[in-house]
RNA sequence: GGGCGAUUAGCUCAGUUGGUCCAGAGCGCUUGCCUUACAAGCAAGAGGUCACUAGUUCGAAUCUAGUAUCGCCCA
């Protein structure tokens, strides 16, 4: 047996580094192919290389964690698939930036050494986020672990790729796409942030062709009519119908532009005139396609001005919206300026603001792909918790767009595309081709571009198990069981893993989506790194530990909601695993050498309550599994908190103590020590997925029959077990000790002073009920005396409460306060007419009485008998007082 | 403009099929205790018209509608 440490506080540095080698060592958390088991699969939402752990990914991968070792303890072939992602863009900058620092670009190594550069950094510290994530105690099997750019996913990248495209899913062209002029590439709707700025309308003129006049037209971005084609007006604007006939010239370029009605533009904006330029606007350039208009691209893919731009060229484009405008002043063709506020478009790696731009690009086709992923979800095969993330996912299918996959970009999968110098075919194929198919030349040139990296996760679920090659791993773990993440990638990530699930397999890719919250900071603001007010997860470890964090978290965080953290948050975990320390440390400190485990319910001598707490057991036991079901998470950790602190310390371990200090040992302190370790044992497993470190340190002292915790069973939930009737007398018991020390202290009687306690009980069974077990009033209450009869004549200068069917008397002999004393039944005769009141008032309700279900009657008028009863002694308590 | 969430004790938050959870927990506060597991503890207590209004119902923190404040997402 280990030795049995005697610090009186928990101290997690000593234990948490300990346990999980021990887990490791025996690979505890692999799950290897074994068809006997019922495999629980969950795939970790793979965080990028570049990352680190943040608070985010505390609560997230917490919460798998969670699922996972509940399950495995169920006795499932438990699988946390674990990896990260290349995010391609990210750890691109992050690489550039280094070599920014030796005065090197991307471009001054050539594509190859950048690349074995980025791979370098990889190695070197692309695993920092898999240690904090193993400092936490996440259970992944490690032996499992991908990486997106593996040889095997980049092969279903290909895989899918190819397939797409020949599907004629796959498109290029030149549209309009969201432009980071920073990165230089272009990205998805999805990963533009718009923010709400407060911006200006600038309102200016442009002559009409051959005559005096001018319009004006209003816009949010001036920098950009070097590049307009046309103006447009409302089709039905009868302000401008003569103004369609005519031609305007554009200032500065002195461009003729054509006068265009079109139902995009809306007639209360501005001056009900907008210009048109098709290159730089994605409502501008439909327009343009509609009307067949010419598009002038005036911008570099940096955003300065290109030769288009005439003088303009080489400003940056918000140093040309300067110079232009004060341009337009100088000629009197700038009418007014008006504050607007708009959303503008940001890199959400950068926060670049991005630049609407025309461009080639690939492109996937996503209705077909959609329609699928939308009927899965309203036909309830995949289910979101909290539900109402459904709504959210369903308005995004229905609205979808094409998906620009097309990077421009060194670190990714390169586009699988090939294109002949020759003829110009474009081939698609996992390969390089030998020859091009259509001209048989052999001088082909693969496309420049990579894919989004979310072309690469959105395979997750089954390239991390291995296809397209169709090995056993993926019949046996797919389709996952649930999916834990946050609803920040419900779009990015979610929504398509589920398109590819049942593009590529044929299947959901699992049944439950959790969301859970995101995490801020105690003033409610997101965490990032520029307000410096994201805790490092490490540290919070180091201080408080592993398990106080992760209960913490989860208690702190009711399904789905956002959790406002702060580290004084931390205390209640921090206190709770003290508090499992000390009471753990009680038993083994009782227990000894004795092995109570082999004792047989015919040994067994069980008190009122022994079958009172393992009643309690049962009924935490069916309500945490319940919860967790539920994915309830913090409401099963509420529960064994509750029941661990609140029931088994504060009132078994006190209750069963002399039991336990008996120096010679015998079926009575047998039966109890059997009770306190078995309970313990229990709580331990219960507790287990919350708090696997020190769960598993108590759990190894006590005797144990499997190798781990991990591995133990789950507690079955046993109807047999469940007493109502010890529930109640314990129920009952706790009471009568209550009325006693709520005397005692408002009397300021001191502790070191026992009290005489007489319970006048007027009916017999109760009589009898606390005469058999009196026993329990005694210590708890600190009773030297107590007389229990029917009939008891009250002392003089006495305190006294009335609980359900019982008297409590406390002789003060003299010391009595009677003015505290007064004070006291006064406030509780408040209370009770209180209740009885609220209850009278049902009662008179010939409504209540009609309506109301027949036991909801009967519970009220049972109840409120009691309380007539109770507040009618009360009354003559406080009478005798004033005598 | 559309959708969603939040509003409960001084602070942070639970309370999901409307009735012994019409009110809870942690922290903080008051009082008394170093009671041989735990002062990161034990015991007792103070503190809330459950944002507001109207409605449904025998009965609403809980359901419906609207209002206010804050926050998020989408357009």
């Amino acid at each position: 047996m280990v030795e049995i440490s005697l610090e009186k506080r928990y101290n997690p540095h000593i234990v948490e580094g300990k346990w999980y080698r021990f887990w490791m060592e025996r690979r505890l958390f692999h799950a290897p192919l074994d068809s006997s088991k019922k495999a629980y699969t969950i795939v970790i939402p793979p965080p990028n290389v570049t990352g680190i752990l943040t608070m985010g990914h505390v609560l997230n991968n917490t919460i798998q964690d969670i699922l996972i070792r509940w399950k495995r303890m169920q006795g499932f072939n438990a699988l946390w698939l674990p990896g990260t992602d290349h995010a391609g863009i990210a750890t691109q900058n992050v690489v550039e930036k280094e070599l920014a620092k030796e005065g090197l670009s991307r471009e001054d190594l050539g594509r190859e050494r950048f690349l074995a550069e980025v791979w370098e950094w990889k190695r070197n510290y692309g695993g920092r986020i898999i240690e904090q994530l193993q400092q936490l105690g996440c259970s992944c099997d490690w032996d499992r672990v991908r990486f997106t750019m593996d040889e095997g996913l980049s092969k279903a990248v290909l895989e899918t790729f190819v397939r797409l495209y020949h599907k004629g899913l796959i498109y290029r062209g030149k549209y309009i796409i969201n432009w980071c002029p920073r990165c230089r590439t272009a990205l998805a709707d999805e990963e533009v942030e718009h923010q709400e700025l407060g911006g200006h309308l600038w309102y200016i003129k442009y002559p009409i062709k051959d005559s005096d006049e001018f319009i004006t037209v209003a816009t949010t971005r001036p920098e950009t009519m070097l590049g307009d084609t046309a103006v447009a007006v409302g089709p039905k604007d009868e302000r401008y119908y003569e103004l369609q006939k005519r031609t305007v010239i554009l200032p500065i370029v002195n461009r003729e532009l054509p006068v265009i009605a079109d139902d995009f533009v809306d007639p209360e904006f501005g001056t009900g005139i907008v210009k048109v330029t098709p290159a730089h606007d994605p409502n501008d350039f439909e327009m343009g396609q509609r009307h067949g208009l010419e598009s002038v691209n005036i911008m570099n893919p940096d955003a300065t001005m290109n030769e288009n731009a005439g003088d303009y060229a080489g400003m940056d484009r918000f140093e040309c919206r300067e110079r232009l405008l004060a341009d337009l002043k100088e000629r009197d063709l700038l009418v007014k300026v008006k504050a607007h506020e708009h959303a503008l478009g940001h890199c959400y790696r950068c926060h670049t603001a991005i630049e609407p731009y025309l461009s080639d690009q690939w492109f996937v086709k996503m209705k077909p792909l959609a329609e699928p992923a939308r009927r899965v979800v309203e036909e309830g095969r995949i289910k979101f918790y909290p539900r109402r993330w459904t709504k959210v996912y369903l308005n995004w299918i229905e609205n979808i767009r094409d998906w620009c996959i097309s990077r421009q970009i060194w670190w990714g999968h390169r586009i699988p595309i090939w294109h002949c110098d020759e003829c110009g075919e474009v081939i698609a194929a996992k390969e390089k081709p030998a020859q091009c198919t259509q001209c048989a030349h052999s001088s082909l040139r693969q496309d420049e571009d990579v894919l989004d990296t979310w072309f690469s996760s959105w395979l997750w679920p089954f390239s991390t198990l291995g296809w397209p090659e169709k090995i056993p791993d993926l019949e046996h773990f797919y389709p996952t069981d649930v999916l834990v993440t946050g609803p920040d990638i419900i779009f990015f990530w979610v929504a398509r893993m589920v398109m590819a699930g049942m593009e590529f397999m044929g299947e959901v890719p699992f049944p439950h989506v959790y969301i859970n919250g995101m995490v801020k900071d105690e003033l409610g603001r997101w965490m990032s790194k520029s307000l410096g007010n994201s805790p490092d997860p490490t540290e919070i470890i180091e201080e408080f530990g592993a398990d106080a964090l992760r209960l913490s978290m989860i208690l702190i965080t009711a399904e789905g909601q956002d959790a406002y953290f702060s580290k004084d948050k931390l205390v209640i975990g921090r206190n709770f695993a003290n508090k499992i320390w000390n009471a753990s440390r009680f038993v083994l400190m009782n227990l000894g050498d004795f092995d109570p485990s082999p004792m047989s319910s015919e040994d067994l001598q069980l008190t009122l309550i022994d079958r009172w707490i393992l009643s309690a057991f049962q009924r935490t036991v069916a309500r945490i599994t319940k919860s967790l079901e539920k994915y309830r998470l913090n409401e099963a950790a509420r529960q064994i908190y509750d029941f661990f602190w609140h029931e088994y310390c504060d009132w078994y371990l006190e209750w069963v103590k002399p039991r336990l200090y008996q120096s010679e040992k015998n079926g009575d302190s047998e039966t109890a020590l059997w009770v306190t370790t078995t309970v313990l044992d229990g709580a331990l497993r219960l507790l287990h997925p919350f708090m696997p470190f020190i769960t598993e340190e108590i759990w190894q002292q006590l005797p144990h029959q499997e190798d781990s915790l991990i591995v133990a069973s789950w507690p079955q939930a046993d109807r047999t077990m469940r007493d109502g009737e010890s529930e109640e007398i314990v129920s009952h018991l706790r009471d009568v000790i209550g009325a006693v020390r709520n005397i005692r202290a408002e009397m300021d009687i001191p502790p070191s002073r026992k009290a005489r306690v007489l319970l006048k009980v007027e009916d017999p069974q109760i009589l009898d009920r606390l005469r058999t077990n009196s026993d329990y009033l005694l210590d708890l209450a600190k009773i030297e005396e107590l007389v229990v009869e029917e009939k008891v004549s009250k002392p003089k200068a006495t305190a006294t409460a009335v609980v359900k069917g019982v008297e409590v008397f406390v002789p003060l002999e003299g010391l009595i306060d009677l003015a505290a004393e007064r004070k006291r039944l006064e406030k509780e005769i408040e209370r009770i007419s209180r209740l009885l009141a609220g209850i009278n008032k049902k009662l008179n309700n010939e409504d209540f009485l009609k309506k109301a279900p027949k036991e909801v009657v009967k519970r009220e008028r049972t109840k409120g008998e009691e309380l007539a009863r109770r507040l009618a002694k009360l009354e003559e308590n406080i009478k005798s007082i004033a005598q």
